[in-house]
Parts: C-alpha cells; structure tokens; sequence
DNA sequence: ATCACCACCAGTCTTACTTCA
DNA sequence: TGTGAAGTAAGACTGGTGGTG
C-alpha cells in the first residue's frame, strides 16, 4: 500500500491529544514515566515469555514523551528503515517491534481519519448534485409543460400558432422564443 | 520455479480510561 | 458521591500478501 495517500491528512487531522480526554490520559498515565512504577512503559517486560499462567499482561501507556518524538520521527517519516527503527526504539527505550506496531496503527488509523474525513465530502457533494439535479429536472418540465400548451406562440407573419419544434431557448434572455432569426437580431442591436 | 524471510496491511482483540445515568 | 455500563482510544496480535535474495 503506498502512503502517499495519507500524506494530506497532515492537514485536515486534529492534533493528537488535542481533546480534553487524550490531556486528562496524559495527566493521569504518562507523568508517570518511572520504569520503575511502570515497567510496560520503558518496554521492559519481555512479551516473549509464556506468561500464560501468570497475571493477565499489562497493556503499555506511552509517556508524553515517547508520545511526542514518535508523532514527531511520524512527520517526518510515514515508514521507518530498519535503522530508523531500531535508532528510535533504543531512543525512546521501547522495543523494536513496539515502534513498528505504533507506525502500524498510526498508519492506519491516519487513514481511516482520512477516508472519514472524504466520506463527509462525498456526502455533502451527492447533497448538492441532488439538489441541482431536481432543480434541473423542475426546469425540464416547465420547459416540458411550455411545449405541450401552444398556441403560445404565434407566428409574426401570419398570426398563425408555431409549431413546438421551432420553439428554443434563447441563451440571452433565457426565455423561450422561436428559433427565427429576428428575436436573435434584436438582441444584437442592443450590443 | 520454489522457498524463506521480511515488512506491510486489514481486521480484530484487549486493556485503560472517560463519560454518563 | 460512588458505581457500573457503554463508549472510545490505543497497544498488540493474527493471517494474508508482495517484494527480495
């Protein structure tokens, strides 16, 4: 999947921790970033280990800290070389594969804001096309209900009724005429 | 051509936390 | 004011896929 997609979000995604909730997250978990008080954070506890029996695992917090350089080495870069990763897994004291799964679902759910953010797009769009479109099928039958009631219009010359299909819009005064050239022609005299 | 390995993704589960009645 | 259900955010996992050596 290429990630040029997601590029734009930058533009239309609010802030990460912007809302009241993420700031109250962060005053509760993350001024707590001790690996001593919270081992899960630093990425100390070691997932590989069968701890079936043991205690149900404890689900990581990330610090303010971590929050923010990884949001950061984000902007900069969608994807991470293997370098990449491993320079920032040792920089933020978490494990390689834990920065790998934040990019992953960082990706992703930058996308889902993404597609979220089309959809409402879309939406507001197929409104509007709805709305010029019964406003254009309401033109059609006037013009319809105009062509079926001759005698209308009659003829300058002979005072006879025209027949519907010599009937036309005309494009200037937008009202219907004949398609003789004269009505054309008055409006020529007024250039 | 086949295989192993790796990285990525979509979908899902799980846990921590907030909100609200 | 305390409490439990419901909702949400986010870390982690799983299985499938494509690229590469």
């Amino acid at each position: 999947m290429p990630t040029s997609s997601s590029s734009s979000l930058e533009l239309t995604m609010a802030p990460p921790a912007s809302d009241g909730v993420s700031c109250m997250r962060d005053l509760d978990i993350n001024q707590v970033p001790s690996s001593d008080a919270n081992p899960w954070a630093a990425g100390i506890v070691d997932e590989d280990e069968d701890n079936s029996t043991g205690p149900p695992r404890k689900k990581l917090r990330l610090t303010k800290e971590q929050s923010r350089l990884l949001e950061e080495s984000f902007r900069e870069n969608q994807t991470l070389t293997p370098k990449q990763k491993e320079a920032l897994a040792l920089e933020l004291k978490l494990k390689p594969r834990q920065v790998e799964v934040w990019f992953q679902n960082r990706r992703a759910r930058t996308k889902l804001k993404q597609t979220e953010v089309e959809s409402e797009y879309l939406k507001r769009y197929f409104g509007s096309l709805t709305e010029e479109n019964r406003r254009l099928q309401r033109e059609v039958e006037e013009l319809r209900a105009l062509k079926v009631a001759p005698p209308t219009f009659l003829s300058a010359h002979t005072c006879e009724p025209l027949p519907a299909s010599t009937l036309t819009m005309c494009p200037r005064c937008e009202r219907v005429t004949t398609t003789n050239p004269s009505h054309l022609a008055g409006h020529l005299l007024l250039l």
